[in-house]
DNA sequence: TCGCATAATATGTAGCTACTTATTCTGTCA
DNA sequence: TGACAGAATAAGTAGCTACATATTATGCGA
């Protein structure tokens, strides 16, 4: 049997991938119709759509009904962020996951927390401060407001033995998550926490959710000094 | 006509999510199969497929032939990061875009650089050093190294009028990329360039993008300070 | 009861048809 | 010439069948 076996979808998105870097398809050039594509690389259209589909997706293509498929002219660098609970993270760097509660109060959020939250009246939120540690050394320290309206048992629970941010996230999906990634100097705060000079630079990553329209809560990440955010493609 | 029109694949999709949310199906819990899913939903196993595919994209899901579906007992923040050209940032937030070429060089690329682009053996690289300005003011400043051999028309280009980001980006697709987030402090000439004290906070992307196993060009762009970055789900 | 071959099962993939929808082209009429 | 209705077009979606594949369950023999 010389005869190929039936194309993968994937076989297709990289054969047309592939033209695009070998420059038959050049930044803005229309594509043929799928049909056409997929008579010429003997596949149904089906199959095609599947490929293209996905390389519009990824940021390759551009697709119009009626207009065709075209070769983005303003390419994005589209990266795929996965964040996963911190004791994930940090045991799949080989070291040992440890958790510390700092504090702990339920208590007026300032209007700062509330704009992250898209809340207009003043409220009374959970506001927990912890520190993830990886091999006994900070890692990750958290200031993490969250609205006991939206997420009831949160004030009940014992925070001191597991944190937050795994309870929250096994139990409460959400719905809509806004992220932010900053820099910002290390205050005398962040520098005790995290055993840093205070003046450091550091990495704090936003993260604010909802359920619908409902906040559960939002939580600034401090790393320690040196974290990189990774993605790869 | 009560009754409804073809269920489109998203509000399969959504229907499902939903569940999850309401707590119908909770953290590892495995859903029904598809087949009887999509007959509870009114809808065909195609339909069906779709929708559960996506939400395994997202990293709500996980599914497993023959195992059938779960839901995710370690769920993961999964967001898109869009990169988009500096010029179509800037015009973005509605400035006016400017760029400024601050050194060329055709040179011995130091070993970190190497590393980067995983090459092992000494060799020549064209760094550009540039600056993008947003409404006159530093926004981005970027030090690029660019392999010649793998870019030929690059060293014959007048960096001075364009960028080599934005003609990189028009005229070499890649297949792989790496990008990395770090916090970084100013040094004299980051802080020179930026017009920001020296030792503030700053956001540093790293990219390297390689066309299959040649490397393209790896770039440090570091933002002006206070730069956030994005994403939304 | 242990090990292994085999069956059962749920998802993954390919291909087909039929229809929908957004967009662009075109031709006609004022 | 310009506006607009309608035709044409290409992608999007839904549903079907058939088969592939990975993984788990089962049952039989030693």
């Amino acid at each position: 049997m010389t005869a190929r076996l039936r194309h993968r979808w994937t076989d297709i998105r990289d054969a047309v991938h592939a033209r695009v870097l070998n420059g038959t398809y050049r930044a803005g050039d229309k594509l043929p119709r799928d049909e056409d594509l997929a008579a010429e690389l003997g596949c149904s259209r089906s199959t095609m759509q599947r490929a293209m589909q996905d390389l519009s997706d990824s940021g390759l293509l551009e697709r119009r009904r009626r207009g065709g498929t075209h070769v983005r002219a303003d390419p994005v660098t589209r990266a795929r962020l996965d964040i996963p609970i911190v004791r994930r993270e940090v045991e799949g760097i080989g070291a040992v996951y440890g958790y510390r509660l700092r504090h702990r109060a339920y208590r007026n959020a300032p209007r700062e927390v509330l704009n992250r939250l898209r809340l207009e009246a003043p409220r009374k939120l959970l506001r927990v401060e912890a520190l993830h540690l990886a091999d006994g050394a900070p890692y990750i320290a958290e200031d993490r407001w969250v609205c006991p309206e939206t997420v009831p048992g949160i004030l009940d629970l014992d925070l001191s033995e597991q944190s937050a941010n795994e309870w929250l996230v096994r139990n409460t999906p959400y719905s809509r998550c806004d992220l932010a990634v900053t820099a910002l100097q290390a205050d005398a705060p962040a520098a005790s926490a995290l055993h840093c000079a205070p003046g450091a630079a550091l990495l704090a990553i936003d993260r604010t959710t909802w359920i619908d329209a409902a906040p559960i809560t939002t939580v600034r990440s401090i790393c320690r000094p040196g974290y990189r955010l990774l993605t790869s493609i």
